[in-house]
RNA sequence: UCCGGCGUCGUCCAAUGGCAGGACAGCGGAUUUUGGUUCCGCUUAUUGGGGUUCGAAUCCCUACGCCGGAACCA
């Protein structure tokens, strides 16, 4: 996993700033980068692509390195769960922080220390206004902001409120500790911004160790300074920070390196939603069965589906960085995986919805088989023997009795071929009293072994199929896009009604007896249906397959127009 | 309306003053015992206006459009 260059990777500005520091000399010669989460959800794609830069990064320059950081400046969001996961999808991605796992709650005391410097030193003080206060006072996009009326406090006092604070002298949202930046500034992050609140909440390291936490914008570039990064990678929505960044990191010229932030634009994909919290309402809300429901673009929900680390990172090398606000077709990433599984995954049979097929032909209690490889453009990658007999099952959307222009599956009196079998024709439908389907009647031609006829006749169609007596029962689970608007909830807040009623559905199949052995996370190709992959929940005598992706269709696209 | 950022095929990303290119999507064709794969071909773009230059997607001015910003969230 530490080949740099396994797919056509895209040249970024990202990486350009960093060798560009490289080559200047900066820092001399050494890069740092860093993946900084909050544990307070699964990662999803859009992290992803974030990993994929940071780490990418560090696997690009030689002898840079990438840290997994924790940001749980927050105690009332964040979990351990969440940091388990977290490391869990980093490192099933295919990525290694080595031994530099961090987090910032490790650096409490240090950010304290630093806090307590710059009161020192005439630069943050104590606030005492409300909240709504504090809020009037900051101004507005056209206001410039007001001085509070505790800005004057001296060090001394506002050394000892800050002691008392961490004492726990005071109830929440008592007192601030805020930067005296700017009020006026046309930058609102820099009209003396908040460093530390109180807040009494058990924090999923620290305990109960503080009552006071460190704002993200004192936090931030100070964990990233501790821990000697030289290029703080974030996303647009920070760009905005980056002065008070620089604000922070400049009142404490000992920190070398000094790590520089760059921004770029967050993911956004088409039929899907990748908001923490609209995450976050679809499992509490039951919408899907948990954060990594197959439906869900969380690294946890794409595993699962079967999705692999491979095509994920295909994805992300080939989407880019930029600074664009950008909307990336799903077919993109759908290609992407379809691309790794075509090239990976064995094919084997399976029939979704069984159609019984007879060949009247063939005597009662008569078996064969059929050599079939696992990769047709590949024998030499080996195969198995397709148990053959009397009664079989096709998929019932391969025969149509009344066919539409230009169908070449099975039809009354019309032949096809079975896969890697031979040629049936069929003789007569059987319907049941309500005019349903229930079986068909056919025959075989025993001159056609392997599945070329012995006269030459050509046969256009090629269904897959399975011995009712030899295959196996699977559940099946047809998952598909989680939304039907390419932009869920544009308009307004209501992303919950572009959900799809028909993401989900679950069909009783019958497989082929190869798959006796599959185990959880096995991925097949289903010959003519898509890939699949061995769903957790599977065990040997009751099988669960996860439709990761259709195969292309362009019997279906034809019939769509 | 203030501050910051961004405008290139339908979508995403290149081109860093010198022939606007790739991927996906779409369309057409060839091959095919998967209506899959593979292969071949085609369509389509520099937001508008001015300027600098032998030459501008690129530099300058201007207009317009889009995104982000007024948590004791990150």
């Amino acid at each position: 996993m530490n080949q740099p260059q396994e797919t056509d990777k895209l040249p970024n500005f990202v990486l350009d700033v960093v060798k560009a520091d490289v080559a200047a000399g900066r820092n001399g010669g050494k890069v740092m980068t860093r993946f900084p989460p909050e544990p307070n959800g699964y990662l999803h794609i859009g992290h992803a692509k974030s990993i994929c830069l940071n780490f990418g990064i560090a696997q690009d320059i030689p002898g840079a390195v990438c840290n997994l950081r924790f940001d749980d400046t927050n105690p009332s969001v964040e979990e351990d769960e969440f940091v388990r996961s977290i490391q869990e999808d980093v490192r099933w991605l295919g990525f290694d922080w080595g031994a530099r796992m961090y987090f910032a709650s490790d650096y409490f005391e240090r950010l304290y220390a630093i806090a307590e410097k710059l009161v020192r030193e005439g630069k943050a003080y104590v606030d005492s206004q409300t909240i709504e206060e504090m809020r009037a006072g900051r101004g507005s996009f056209h206001q410039p902001g007001r001085v509070s009326p505790y800005r004057d406090r001296t060090p001394d006092e506002n050394l000892e409120l800050l002691r008392r604070m961490r004492a726990g002298e005071f109830p929440d949202g008592a007192h601030v500790l805020r930067a005296k930046i700017d009020m006026q500034a046309s930058n609102q992050n820099l009209r003396d911004p908040v460093m530390y609140r109180i807040k009494r909440e058990h924090h999923h390291r620290t305990g109960d160790a503080w009552c006071i936490y460190p704002m993200y914008d004192f936090a931030h570039g100070y964990s990233d300074a501790i821990e000697g990064v030289t290029h703080s990678i974030c996303t647009l929505e920070f760009e905005n920070h980056r002065p008070l960044y620089d604000w922070f990191l400049d009142q404490t010229p000992e920190f070398d390196p000094r790590p520089r932030q760059t921004e770029f634009a967050r993911l956004n994909l088409t039929y899907m939603t990748l908001s923490k919290r609209r995450l976050k309402l679809l499992v509490e809300g039951g919408h899907v069965k948990g954060w990594d429901d197959p439906r869900m673009p969380t690294i946890a929900g794409l595993r699962r589906r079967g999705y692999t680390p491979e095509a994920i990172r295909a994805f992300a090398d080939r989407i880019g960085v930029s600074k664009r606000n950008s909307f990336v077709d799903v077919t993109l990433l759908e290609h992407a995986v379809r691309e790794d599984l075509n090239a990976r995954c064995r094919r084997v049979m399976g029939v979704l919805r069984p159609l019984r097929v007879v060949l009247e032909n063939v005597p009662e209690g008569q078996e064969d088989a059929f050599d079939a490889p696992w990769f047709a453009d590949d024998p030499s990658r080996g195969g198995r023997s397709l148990p053959f007999g009397r009664a079989l099952f096709i998929d019932r959307e391969d025969f149509a009795e009344v066919p539409p222009k230009g169908w070449f599956r099975l039809t009354p009196g019309g032949e096809v071929r079975l896969r890697n079998a031979c040629i049936i024709k069929c003789e007569r439908v059987v319907k049941d009293e309500r005019g349903e389907i229930v079986e068909l009647r056919c025959s075989w031609d025993p001159d056609s072994r392997g599945g070329n006829a012995k006269d030459g006749r050509k046969i256009k169609g090629t269904l897959h199929w399975v011995s009712e007596k030899h295959s196996l029962p699977a559940e099946v689970r047809l998952y598909d896009r989680l939304f039907r608007a390419e932009n869920p909830g544009e308009e307004g807040d209501e992303f919950l009604g572009d959900l799809n009623p028909a993401s989900f559905e679950v069909v009783q199949a019958r497989v082929e007896p190869s798959l006796a052995g599959a185990a959880p996370g096995d991925r097949v190709q289903f010959e003519r249906v898509g890939y699949f992959c061995v769903d957790p929940d599977s065990k040997p005598g009751a099988l669960v397959f996860n439709r990761t992706i259709g195969l292309k269709d362009s019997w279906a696209k034809q019939q769509g127009k």
